[in-house]
DNA sequence: AGAGTGATGGGCT
DNA sequence: GCCCATCACTCTT
């Protein structure tokens, strides 16, 4: 089980997402294998750096690799991958992961036994990533990282095409894994 | 199975 | 002051 290189998270992020699916995300002893993400671009009006660095975002500016982690409806975390360039502004959602271990630990944090990562608050709940873990390195060693158990992501991943080619897109990009929900 | 909705707080115009 | 890259619960088919 090798790390994930961060020269493979360094490209933008709707090439980075598909790439994503099958990886595991790691924290302490609980292991998910990513099977749902979506791609965020600088130029998507859906996305946090589409008006410019603010202090919320900055990590997404940051070199790939890095977890980008924000709080929101007042009770959830997400979490992203940063991609591409400094300066970019790039990231990919990590929106439902398939459990694999740690499950009694993740259970206990989540309250209920169903449903577990399927979600992106969910998952950070289950992986109990919050703003502590904001802007951590997956490729180094750390609280939190990524993972290639050699498992390839899928030949053709599903996914939702952008309707139209104006920057007023309402659905981002998203791939998931076939039959994982 | 699908639609509607309250919870709850930080970020940004 | 309004808007969320959400969740879980309830009520309706």
């Amino acid at each position: 089980m090798r790390r994930v290189r961060r020269a493979d998270l360094a490209r933008d992020a709707d090439l980075v997402a598909p790439f994503l699916l099958n990886k595991l995300l790691v924290s302490g002893e609980c292991v998910g294998r990513i099977v749902e993400v979506e791609a965020y671009t600088s130029i998507d009006p859906a996305s946090h750096s589409f008006r410019g660095m603010t202090n919320r975002n900055a990590v997404m500016f940051g070199p790939a690799g890095h977890l980008y982690v924000y709080f929101t409806y007042g009770m959830h975390h997400c979490a992203n991958v940063v991609t591409g360039g400094v300066g970019d502004g790039q990231a990919v959602l990590l929106r439902a992961v398939e459990p694999l271990a740690g499950l009694d630990v993740m259970v206990a944090r989540r309250g209920r036994s169903r449903n577990i990562a399927d979600g992106p608050g969910k998952l950070c709940q289950a992986f109990a990533i919050d703003l502590s873990v904001n802007d951590a390195d997956l490729c180094r060693p750390g609280p939190i990282g990524l993972f290639d158990d050699g498992v390839a992501p899928p030949a053709v991943p599903a996914a939702s095409l952008r309707i139209g080619i104006s920057v007023g897109v309402d659905t981002p990009w998203r791939w998931t894994v076939a039959g994982s929900t």
